[in-house]
RNA sequence: GGGCCGUUAGCUCAGUCGGUAGAGCAUCUGACUUUUAAUCAGGGUGUCGCAGGUUCGAUUCCUGCACGGCCCA
């Protein structure tokens, strides 16, 4: 029936005395102050200045750890802004009360008031002169010098973490800053935020595998989304000339440390604008976040040190795969067969539908990629894998679009969109057969999409931004684990619960 | 999908060349009126991830499985 170490057993029996005495769960304190605020406000204050002050603050939040030098009791206290020290004197308290404080446990969320002052080492300190536990903790802490450090712990259990490890805070706080900064530079450009669809009964805009649920009383099944890319077309379409969404995509696919299956992005589309406008506006964007939310230009990610100032290098697709493949040559690039035996090669496995830029486009994946460690677009993809891209006007078999790379992640994918209905509708049903062959990822055929475009998509350009990779990045976090509050992780069989 | 590594007390980790396990912190008892991972004295702790196999005996060796980490594809 319990499964309770020890110290939970204890906790809970102070609890139920707590329970008998009457109310164990108040809420009617309200503190005026908080740790971190008490830190900044007498940073500069000696001990003689604050003994003038004698300023009373209250505060709340949880007692973090005790040193209890016989009838004086000090005690780190951390609240959402910081930590400050208790200082609890068992004559100013009571007694009675002394023996209180030496009855709460580590991780209790508690009140207290009294006097800022600074102790002989010089600690800005509160002497507590009232305090009442607010809320009990019934787990056991993790330990204080050490902290939480097995990460699936840390996963499983983030609360717990974020009360420990005070970086991980500082990593959700900055990715708050970076999504905002994003939101603002979007809206100072004119562009409409917009929410669309999560559930779709056509899954599209990506190529990509998407998760299949169920509407019971409408008996249908739904896809969550893989992109939002066709709905915020149809809003150009439909007069909005600049649109933007910040949102979860969901793809079934691995997990890896690159890989939620669920993840945010931002996408957004301009009317009049093309690909190239729009690694400059990436440009841009990345000026701002360098400037607003990273300390430098230069960000150091694992073992790189990499600048982030605009203007980024640009090659094109070709030039990428053959700097980082001596074996191949400019002339065959173009040849099929060579292409083919090339990816088997290098150990890659290529279907018998894949033609040659779906094949070159598969070398460029596994030979260039994860080497594109300096900012870097690529441009002129293959239109054989860029569906819903605008062709290049000078070859047809290129298309207008870049994908854009830092420290060995794609952090961007951009085009200028396909407006042309009949053309779209031909790569669709070019996605069908792709589908009839195996594919689990090609697209489906979108029927009102395409009279969408017939009633005409203004030329326009498309981006989206993986903001969990972009975050990673900011925060030199390696995993994308690390800058997902609850990332997914596989349930823990039970054998009973 | 493949390879390697990990899973031992609430936490961080040792350890057992096969004989039912230990440290620090936490917790409990006591001392201590300015500490900083406070200190000092004393006490309790566990399905050694799960399931099989080998063995007189398995936490240890073997196999499978689960979850996680790292690397590869």
């Amino acid at each position: 029936m319990s499964s309770d170490s020890d110290q939970t057993r204890i906790r809970k029996e102070k609890l139920t005395a707590l329970r008998q005495q009457g109310l164990a769960y108040p809420n009617n304190f309200r503190p005026d102050s908080h740790a971190g605020q008490l830190q900044e406000n007498y940073r500069e204050y000696s001990a003689e200045e604050l003994q003038d002050e004698a300023r009373s603050v209250s505060l709340a939040g949880r007692l973090m750890s005790r040193r209890k030098m016989g009838k004086v009791t000090f005690s780190d206290f951390n609240d959402a802004s910081g930590r400050i020290q208790l200082f609890v004197r068992q004559n100013t308290v009571s007694e009675e009360k002394y023996g209180h404080f030496q009855s709460l446990d580590i991780g209790d969320i508690i009140a207290v008031t009294g006097k800022v002052f600074r102790t002989r080492t010089g600690e800005l300190s509160v002497a507590v002169d009232h305090f009442r536990l607010l809320t009990k903790a019934l787990q056991p802490f993790p330990e204080k010098f050490h902290g939480l450090a097995d990460q699936e712990l840390r996963y499983r259990q983030r609360y717990l973490d974020l009360i420990v490890n005070d970086d991980v805070k500082q990593t959700f706080r900055m990715r708050s800053a970076i999504v905002r900064c994003i939101r603002s530079f979007m809206d100072e450009h004119g562009f409409l935020e917009v929410e669309t669809p999560m559930m779709h009964s056509i899954p599209g805009g990506a190529i990509a595998r998407p998760f299949i649920t169920h509407h019971n009383a409408l008996a249908l099944d739904m896809y969550l989304r893989v992109a939002p890319e066709l709905f915020l077309k149809r809003l150009v379409v439909g007069g909005f000339e600049r649109v933007y969404e910040i949102n979860r995509n969901f793809r079934n696919e691995g997990v890896s440390t690159q890989h939620n299956p669920e993840f945010t992005m931002l996408e957004f589309y301009q009317a009049y604008a093309d690909f190239n406008d729009f690694m400059s506006f990436t440009e841009s964007m990345f000026e701002r976040l360098i400037d607003q939310v990273s300390e430098s230009s230069s960000i150091q990610f694992g073992n790189y040190e990499i600048d982030l100032q605009p203007p980024f290098r640009r090659l094109t697709l070709k030039e990428a795969v053959l700097a980082h493949n001596p074996e191949l040559t400019e002339s065959e690039l173009d040849q099929p067969d060579r292409l083919r035996t090339y990816f088997s090669s290098i150990g890659g496995e290529p279907l018998a539908h894949w033609g040659a830029g779906k094949v070159l486009f598969e070398i460029f994946e596994r030979t260039v990629e994860d080497k594109l460690v300096e900012p870097t677009f690529i441009t002129h993809y293959p239109t054989e894998v860029s569906p819903l891209s605008r062709l290049s006007d000078d070859d047809p078999s290129i298309a207008d679009r870049f994908e854009f790379f830092v420290a060995g992640m794609e952090i961007a994918n951009g085009f200028s969109e396909l407006n042309d209905p009949e053309d779209q509708a031909e790569r669709f049903k070019n996605q069908i057969e792709q589908r009839q062959s195996g594919d689990v990822e090609a697209m489906h055929y979108d029927a009102d999409y395409i009279r969408a475009l017939e009633y005409g998509l203004p030329p326009s350009a498309g981006e989206g931004i993986g903001i969990d990779r972009l975050v990673m990045l900011l925060t030199n976090s390696a995993s994308i684990r690390d800058v997902i509050l609850f990332p997914y992780l596989k349930p823990i069989a039970r054998s009973s619960e």
